[in-house]
DNA sequence: GAGAGGCGTCAAGAACCCGATAAGGCCGCT
DNA sequence: AGCGGCCTTATCGGGTTCTTGACGCCTCTC
């Protein structure tokens, strides 16, 4: 399994000059490299090619760096590793808590930017391959093309709707406590607001389940969280 | 008080102070606090009692705290951020490759801190664990899922219910204190509650147990505990 | 053999949690 | 401006869970 898979990485930066150097240090280092100079043009590649990695830059002309990590996670947990000459906390909490997996600070050593990368790819190393598509009885699931259908009809959810189905078709049959939904759909300073989840939840079961008083797949664990049984 | 389901936290540090700031800032968030001060105790304390995630400081007495990393990857994929005053590249990669999540540099901010440990979190929470599925007799108990069943029934246990057979389940065979349970359960102000083991126990064997009045998995030692019977 | 302490059982009230529903505000679209 | 979709917020009723106290049985000690 070690096969000398060699990574791909995507590094998205606006400067010329940061954009080469990085790109020599990683390829001198076995990465693949692929290269964006703005958000845009970011998302359009990370939906193209996989990658298994980006390196992002905050101070990027037209979508920001933030909006970027937003969108990537908006679809894929690709690990993220965000630049920035930023030093402020309050620039860092907003990138982590965006989704970013770490927040590295300019200028940086090569090194230790190497080791960071190690670390994060380490984590999201045991994922799934594409289980993309996801049956249960008569609903069926597409994680990638984010479509949803109950009885063959095409089910339309709202965005909130979809990112806490999206938090739980992602580990059939495990359960979500309300702490990990409410903080990765609304952020950490909604940890509290267990009835957001009850309204939701109602309106989900309402559009997907046959007997929305009697769910079958969306399943609440009483005073912990919720549950996608198959 | 709810049931508040928080994450816990071992703090490995030798500063009584450092130790003192940390708690109190955590313990405002809602986490759980486990404290240490060497690398022998932290060992100890992480394989005995189970923590979420952890924050080691490097300039140990004793053992030092890259070992105390690599002591926990050896058994565990623990989410472990280093904290140190050490700035230089190679301390970084060297903690990074040990197993470490993240690498902190003292002095920090109290809010970035806060948002690295939710960024590891996050990931952790999200990739399947191996099959952590204990099966005694009859009865099946998955601890990643959170499930049980009797018999090939699915049965459901309560927050506190869960709570307890966890406890004793994840340390199948070894004896957990009263004291232990009520501490993990309920708080360190309940120590003295033991009436409230016997009430649940109870319930718990008349979910779980085929003859409830003679437990062949949920075993009480009088006077001083319960054990996990396979 | 008597007493004390620990344990299991039971039941009742309080506290808690969930689902349902609806009103109000915000935003984008026509 | 008007409209509609979506999210927030509040309230209510019903069901479950937790706590609390009481009681009887067992075992261990004196």
């Amino acid at each position: 399994m070690g096969a000398e898979l060699r990574l791909r990485v995507l590094v998205v930066d606006d400067e010329p000059q940061i954009r080469k150097a990085l790109e020599i240090n990683l390829r001198a280092r076995g990465y693949g490299v692929e290269l964006a100079a703005t958000g845009e043009e970011s998302l359009l590649l990370a939906a193209e090619r996989p990658v298994d990695l980006a390196l992002i830059d905050l101070g990027l002309p037209g979508i920001d760096g933030i909006e970027v990590v937003r969108g990537i996670r908006g679809w894929s947990d690709l690990p993220v590793i965000v630049l920035s000459v930023r030093e402020s906390e309050q620039d860092k909490v907003e990138a982590l808590d965006a989704g970013a997996d770490d927040y590295v600070t300019k200028p940086f050593g090569m090194a230790e930017l190497l080791a960071r990368m190690r670390a994060v790819t380490r984590r999201s190393a045991g994922r799934d391959g594409e289980a993309a598509v996801l049956v249960a009885g008569e609903l069926v699931i597409d994680l990638a093309a984010r479509t949803v259908s109950a009885a063959g009809q095409p089910v339309s959810l709202t965005p909130i709707e979809w990112r806490l189905l999206e938090a739980l078709a992602r580990h059939p049959g495990k359960l979500v406590t309300q702490r990990q939904l409410l903080q990765q759909v609304w952020g950490p300073a909604y940890e509290r607001e267990t009835n957001y989840l009850r309204v939701h939840f109602a309106n989900i079961r309402r559009k997907l389940e046959p007997v929305p008083a009697q769910p079958r797949h969306v399943i609440t664990e009483p005073g912990i969280g919720y549950r996608f049984q198959l």
